[in-house]
DNA sequence: AAAAAGGGCTCTT
DNA sequence: GCCCTTTTT
């Protein structure tokens, strides 16, 4: 995963940091890797509650590179033709990471804790390298914890790898491998294209490295030729090298891909890239420009980065849990998509699901029976609440088609029985009912009720993900106060408990209370 | 000799 | 993913 053997490489660069150091900065753990590496201290009952996610990279449904986890699903999907199961399950499970509906379950927890999140269109890395390189008062964040070392060729300013429990890390600078020499290793004459260049030629997900070159061979090319066309000849010239037919143009996008990625700006909440495209880059890559994520109309965007679409189905996600069917209120989100041609609506309603085509959504569109509420909570998202349960056919939507399901479900559902019992993900916590207005802006600057400068706030970044449920086993536990539970328990940790207390807290908020002031 | 590739091990869930 | 061994250059 990311690039091969670049955190080895970089290591003379790589300090060892304690999470402490960035008290009072925006620090985001990006979900793509084993969840107990990222998730500090009690974060982990976090996931323990939302069952035992396998949170790992990103399959690319649109994106014209393709991917070794895609592979893996081929490959999954053969075994399961060839009958055997549980090579199948072992290729599912390489290929699967994290659901939408893990992503969703999330999401909703997310949403009640006040903490800051969006979904990324195409890639979370682009998303989160973007982001380290904003202002704060822009959303921008100081560093990212993952495991992924694609943020670094991504140009992500502070990343922070292999963080413990106890919130010991790594951290790797951008500026510190820009300007310090260490030992044999310098990239002072390097720049961002040199870099990533570096990053391509020894292997990424995108493209695997011609073979006989890792980081060593790489780094020599790049220092030794300072134009990444040049690297690219030298090696056609060189007889060592079998080198594919297709490798340069392969090259060309993977490095686009690392600085030009679609990504969402919240500003103007619409995509784009992360580097604007020159007129020499769209020469470059032949006009053709839709592997780094195609474009989406605005509101779509926006509905996926905050968390109401599934960017996979392009289906909003279903707000019909059981929990919340037995509830009083009922709430119907549906999506308007202006501006889409070939878009799809989605309206959900207990476990049922319609899908409509729609130009614009009002509304006079949607009538339903005993409606107490009906309200427009973005734009692009119109929310009808109903004192008591409602079924599908209750509510009218003009233009209302409906749509056999099974097409969008079948694969998915197939591939969950296979792995888990579907039952398993669709347990909620009964107290997870959603507010009535959500925060629907995950880069709104939130009033803490403590002004303490060295306040800290966390974003969470989530990943689109393959849609496939897997296990999803949660086990839900009763709630406690804070004090009750030391959140740090190992001796080496100088972390103090927290001073301020609140009342009732449950294990969900401990990814909040990590990052609070000490 | 150095770098890359491969095998086997362990960890996680 | 990590580390050690084998293979390649």
């Amino acid at each position: 995963m990311g690039i091969q053997n670049l955190l080895r490489f970089m290591k003379p660069l790589i300090e060892p940091i304690h999470i402490e150091k960035y008290s009072g900065k925006r620090v985001t753990p990006m979900l793509s890797s084993f969840v107990s590496l990222f998730i500090a201290v009690d974060c982990s009952s976090l996931f323990d509650r939302l069952g035992s996610m396998r949170i790992h990279g990103f399959t690319k449904e649109h994106g014209a590179l393709p991917r070794r986890r895609e592979d893996n699903l081929a490959l999954a999907k053969e075994k399961l033709k060839q009958g055997n199961v549980s090579s199948a399950i072992e290729f599912f499970q390489k290929a699967v990471r994290i659901t939408p509906m893990m992503a969703h379950e999330l999401i909703q927890i997310l949403r009640k804790e006040n903490v800051e999140f969006v979904v990324a269109p195409y890639e979370a890395d682009a998303q989160l390298a973007y982001l380290s390189n904003l202002d704060a008062d822009k959303g921008g964040i100081d560093a990212v914890i993952t495991e992924d070392s694609d943020l670094i060729a991504y140009g992500c300013q502070a990343v922070i790898f292999k963080m413990d429990r106890y919130g010991k890390g790594e951290e790797l600078l951008l500026d510190r491998v820009f300007n310090s020499v260490s030992g044999e290793l310098s990239f002072k004459i390097f720049d961002k294209e040199l870099f990533t260049g570096m990053c391509v030629l020894a292997g990424c997900d995108f493209l695997p490295s011609i073979s006989g070159i890792g980081t060593k061979r790489a780094y020599s090319l790049v220092s030794k030729y300072r134009n990444l066309d040049r690297v690219l000849s030298a090696l056609r010239l060189d007889k060592r090298y079998q080198i594919p037919e297709d490798y340069s143009e392969s090259f060309r996008k993977a490095v686009a891909v690392f600085h030009h990625a679609t990504i969402y700006d919240a500003e103007t909440k619409r995509l784009k890239h992360m580097k604007p495209l020159e007129q020499k880059d769209m020469q470059c890559l032949h006009e053709d420009v839709d592997f780094l994520g195609p474009e989406l109309p605005p509101s779509m965007a926006a509905a996926i980065a905050e968390g109401h679409l599934n960017p996979l189905t392009m289906e909003a996600f279903d707000f019909f849990s059981k929990a919340e069917s037995q509830s009083d209120t009922i709430s119907i989100q549906a999506f308007d998509f202006l501006d889409h041609n070939e878009s799809r609506m989605t309206s959900a309603v207990d476990n049922c699901i319609t899908i409509f085509p729609a130009k614009r959504i009002s509304y006079e569109d949607i009538s339903c029976r005993d409606v107490s509420k009906v309200a427009l909570t973005q734009e692009s998202c119109i929310t009808i609440i109903s004192n008591q349960e409602v079924s599908n056919e209750e509510i009218t939507v003009t233009r209302q088609v409906k749509v056999d399901q099974k097409k969008y479900m079948k694969e998915a559902l197939a591939l969950g029985k296979l792995i888990a019992p579907l039952e398993s993900h669709q347990q909620v916590e009964p107290d997870m009912k959603r507010s009535e207005t959500p925060n629907n802006n995950p880069f709104k600057r939130r009033k803490l009720d403590n002004s303490n400068p060295a306040e800290s706030r966390v974003s969470v970044f989530l990943e689109a993900e393959k849609s496939v449920d897997v296990l999803c086993s949660s086990s839900p536990e009763s709630q406690e106060t804070v004090e009750s539970k030391p959140i740090i328990k190992a001796p080496e940790a100088k972390v103090k408990h927290p001073k301020h207390t609140k009342t009732k807290i449950d294990h969900k908020s401990s990814i909040l209370r990590f990052f609070q002031p000490l």
